[in-house]
DNA sequence: CTGTTTATAGTCGTGATGACCATTAACAGG
DNA sequence: CCTGTTAATGGTCATCACGACTATAAACAG
């Protein structure tokens, strides 16, 4: 225990307060929607900004993440869904009050219930990705992150069921794409594509869902058991992507 | 982040050791390489180690990772190197003493200097990735993170011309593909995607080195502007990779 | 019954890719 | 000096993925 010990009074008295940000995206009367809550206190009192909260002695951030995304949407049950690591963001004065490192996660639903405003939020709601205007601190940064990596995702791993209800069609699939691509997609060549990717989708056997409304009845499609996509569904039209 | 005062005083006298770890790696002797140091306390004292240390109060874990990448290496020219942010560790428990949160980062060098060991370490010093034994901490999931990060960037990314020299041949920009990736490349097909791809390597007008041994003289080239992959150059013979 | 909408099934040309083969230019060693 | 080895470079060829496009089927709206 001889390590360092001056380094521990050193930041003892400065210590970083570790917190998690949430963008917990999903996909909603066919746009990209994102969950925030609006601030009750200062700074940014009234302004959106992500869900998060503080890592808690005893937990991961990872852990933390789960939790705080369980408390702030309502959800029971949010062991099985789509949560990941995005990024860390330290820079000093990112918050003006003390130094905060947060550690950023993307997460992913379906089907979107209404959340419920926590203790700490004025209220929390789903906005439209597009209009989600200057939110607190670094979280619009961290949204476009988060939006980036998504994008990127899609492309070679099976991330898009992950928006998807447990059984889907080949169209609401491609909608998802296209929701978090800003694109348009060939429906059969998407189609193609997806069914020439084994695991990918697993028909359901008997299944034929009538939409509701226009069109032929579409197959209905659960979520394979595979995760990575070869080879990859590329964006169309861009010659060059950030890497 | 919807913290209140109570949220200070909660994690004020809990705080958190807040570090960053590198995972420097390069190509030398035609195996991938990884900077480490011999820890000379306990715990883990005479184990190897990934160099890193605290983040100071007034930088970001950016800054502080380049910082600790030069005091290690002894590297003046910190400033135009790749260095990029991997993920955070954070699980209670990673170090015995406290906890500590740390920001994980990659770099990749082309020369690789020999270190001189810092003030924290008994020695540091190149070693090859494969024979990097058990290392402190979790840092042999670190560096395992990093390698897969490493191979999954060069597949879509202008990379690999970080682990070169800034003249190189297409052979030496060839070995560092096939050292990372643990694979065999088919020569002219390989050199057809590189030039095949504008702005991944330019020709050095005058040039053609004689490798100083066998074989025909290649040309030279230079990294080029582009930094993204179109198409990517990807790994041969894999059905899945991880996501 | 007609038009609209969506799903599904193809076709076709282009281009990227993997598996090869051939040639050139250096050196090593007899 | 000649020959074998090594590496760079140039090329072929069949296959396959992909984008663009056309056609058909099955539902509903009016």
């Amino acid at each position: 225990m001889t390590f360092d010990r001056a380094g521990y009074d050193k930041y003892a008295y400065e210590p970083f307060a570790v917190t998690v940000d949430l963008a917990v995206l999903t996909v909603r009367d066919g746009a990209l929607q994102v969950l925030l809550v609006e601030r009750g206190q200062e700074p940014y009192a009234g302004h959106w900004a992500l869900p998060g909260g503080f890592v808690e002695p005893h937990e991961s951030a990872e852990t933390a993440a789960r939790r705080e995304l369980a408390e702030e949407t309502g959800l029971a049950d949010v062991t099985g869904l789509h949560l990941e690591q995005l990024r860390t963001y330290s820079e000093p004065g990112r918050d003006p009050r003390m130094r905060v490192v947060s550690v950023a996660f993307t997460a992913l639903l379906p089907h979107a219930p209404e959340p419920q405003a926590g203790t700490d939020a004025a209220q929390a709601s789903w906005l439209p990705y597009d209009s989600a205007g200057p939110l607190a601190f670094d979280h619009d940064r961290i949204l476009a992150d988060a939006h980036e990596r998504v994008g990127a995702k899609l492309e070679y791993t099976c991330l898009a069921t992950a928006f998807c209800p447990p059984e889907f069609t080949l169209g609401e699939l491609q909608r998802v794409y296209e929701t978090v691509w800003g694109t348009t997609l060939d429906r059969p060549n998407f189609r193609r594509k997806v069914l020439a990717t084994p695991g990918f989708v697993d028909p359901v056997p008997g299944g034929a869902r009538l939409t509701g409304g226009r069109g032929k009845p579409a197959a209905v499609y659960r979520a394979g058991p595979a995760t990575a996509l070869h080879p990859p569904l590329l964006r169309p039209s861009r010659e060059g992507r950030p890497a």
